[in-house]
DNA sequence: ATCCCGAGGG
DNA sequence: CCCTCTGGAT
């Protein structure tokens, strides 16, 4: 994809959804990052449903220490991986408490050395938050970077350091979630909504694509 | 490279 | 049945 074809694919996106948020619904930065931390090969959907009920009884650190590993694990029982969630949401809490007074470090060394927290929460914390140009690179941008032509990569980390290369200074602050939300809705991976594609005409998956061919049950 | 691991969609 | 979902730790 061109220099022009990705300014004017933001520029549509901002038209589109001037303010675009994520889905993941938390009233904290705490929130926000545990969220994230249960939201790895999960839904938002399915995050939201169990941390209605998780922040409802363990809103901060200190009450999620006092639920303890194996209250977290009744109220996310219902995502995946989430043995390991429940233990890392607990330590995690704990370290919170100890290294910075309960608060949410806006720092990615900080925030990736806590249990569960990788580059790509740390990055969509900071992102959120504390509005850095961070670019998260999750299975949806990557996707949709390397099947548009937007940011080629082998791997999330060479995607990331495309994008930020690639994506205009005045996008950066949003187009994590343009990506992502043009993912989950229209990009998707198997059966993507190609008819419904507002950047369409700039997607290099038009004529060389990893898509389902044409003709295909699902080619759209 | 492998493991973790439930819910929803097709 | 199989694939996918805002990955991280070993």
């Amino acid at each position: 994809m061109s220099k022009a074809a990705i300014a004017e694919m933001f520029a549509r996106f901002q038209a589109a959804n001037p303010n675009p948020e994520t889905e993941l619904e938390y009233a904290s930065p705490y929130q926000l990052l545990v969220a994230v931390v249960l939201s790895a090969q999960a839904t938002d959907k399915g995050v939201n449903i169990a941390t209605r009920k998780l922040f409802a009884e363990a809103p901060t650190p200190e009450a999620m220490i006092t639920l303890g590993e194996a209250g977290v694990t009744e109220h996310i029982k219902t995502i995946g991986l989430f043995r390991n969630k429940a233990k890392n949401v607990v330590a995690l809490s704990y370290l919170l408490l100890e290294r910075h007074g309960g608060e949410v470090p806006a720092d990615r060394d900080a925030l990736t050395a806590l249990p569960g927290v990788g580059r790509k929460t740390a990055n969509v914390v900071l992102n959120t938050i504390f509005r850095q140009p961070t670019m998260a690179v999750d299975t949806h941008i990557f996707r949709l970077a390397n099947r548009t032509g937007l940011a080629a990569g082998k791997n999330v980390d060479a995607v990331e350091a495309a994008l930020l290369r690639r994506v205009p200074k005045p996008y950066l602050l949003d187009a994590h979630h343009w990506l992502i939300l043009h993912g989950r809705y229209v990009c998707t991976a198997r059966k993507p909504a190609c008819d419904r594609c507002l950047v369409r005409d700039l997607c290099n998956s038009r004529d060389k694509t990893d898509l389902p061919p044409p003709g295909s049950p699902d080619h759209v």
